[in-house]
DNA sequence: GGTTGAAACTGACAACGGTCAGTTCTGACC
DNA sequence: GGTCAGAACTGACCGTTGTCAGTTTCAACC
């Protein structure tokens, strides 16, 4: 899926729409963030990247496509890492928040783009950019950190976890959209909103043993 | 707020600004409905409501914007009427279940338009129409339907109501985005996801008195 | 090396949304 | 009734996205 995957396998052709796409990415991403959503033109980027505009049309279907394509790229790394480091031994809602946060962080580079990829995230078709695999893999992994609380005790057995993610991510991605929409609202309600609701969802599971969720 | 809130207070040029705005919602919701969102023009709207094209950009910065004010409208009626027509006595996830539901039903009259509306709703710039009002609105009177189930003691009283109704409605909403986006989901599904998820954010906190809720 | 069918590519084109400088209307005040 | 400031209105205009009929490139096969 991404555009290094196969090295050496079929060339010519195939290779030429590669190094075309990498370089359609590499172009949209500098203009994009240079001069803003708006402000940069399909037909300025397809010159930059030495191709008819026309052909821009044939990698991605709009310009919000564009966006979210090179968006899950990055946001993809960004959610990965973050997953890899994720600190053992901790409270459900601290270890979910690191995950959680490290999206929030990448977002806040700039703002203005991750509103049009926020806004525009849950719309996407996705038959072409893996926008729903990188939401699958999300979901996954945070399922697996709650099934690991559920198993340390932390949390009651009974909701299924996958499912109490998908909570648990609609609430983050609500708080998300009031915060890149007309409410604005600061970086510190934020995070304290982020942190209260989702705690609220958890909160009632608290476990058996009855050791607490943080804070 | 609404068009027809005074009859005889400003005349002449309020009114006639008034008559112009209605001719514009009800020229634009017959054009929308009739061939949908994208084939419809500004230009022609403005022609049937009889002004010129540039003057309706002063009543809707944007064609999105007119499609959110009519939706906006409507919607409020609905889940007016909705919560007007709670029925008592049941528990609070029905409760809250019919005044979703009235949402939900009016979506389904028309998906593609539904689906604009949707995505846009979180991002309006608000201090033209009221979105925030009407949110605010739903969200208060969830939160007093939970606030009522605290008292009658089917809840526990520890949440507060406004965070829950919060959550409850951010649940909601990310299946509602799901079944508008790109992920086909069915009604049926879709209905099925929405009780099973926001029953998951109820249940935990229900009550002392061992009053199951349904299902 | 030639042939050929299909895939990749291109840019002239159409139609659109949105702007704004100029025009018309309106009601308040003389 | 006359004047006038400001609000409401207008449509020519601009730059945009997205389309598509025609062109080029490619690789597979003879």
């Amino acid at each position: 899926m991404t555009p290094e995957a196969v090295v050496r396998d079929e060339s010519r052709t195939e290779r030429k729409k590669r190094e075309k796409l990498t370089r359609i990415m590499r172009t949209a991403r500098q203009l994009f963030e240079r001069k803003g959503f708006d402000a940069t033109t399909m037909r300025e980027i397809a010159a930059k990247a030495d191709i008819g505009h026309g052909t821009l049309f044939l990698y991605a279907r709009s310009k919000e496509d564009l966006l979210v394509m090179m968006f899950r790229d990055e946001v993809g790394r960004a959610v990965d890492e973050a997953i890899a480091s994720v600190p053992r031994r901790r409270a459900l809602i601290d270890q979910l928040l690191h995950v959680l946060g490290a999206l929030v962080s990448h977002h806040e580079r700039n703002v203005a783009l991750a509103r049009v990829f926020v806004k525009e995230l849950p719309f996407v078709d996705d038959t072409r950019h893996g926008v729903a695999a990188f939401m699958a893999n999300l979901l996954t992994h945070m399922a697996e950190l709650i099934a690991g609380a559920q198993a340390a005790g932390e949390l009651a057995t009974e909701p299924p976890p996958k499912l109490l993610a998908s909570n648990v991510f609609a609430i983050f991605f609500s708080v998300l959209q009031r915060w890149l929409g007309h409410q604005r609202i600061d970086a510190a309600e934020r995070d304290s909103l982020i942190r209260a609701r989702i705690a609220l969802q958890l909160e009632c599971f608290r476990g058996k043993t009855g050791r607490r969720a943080s804070r």
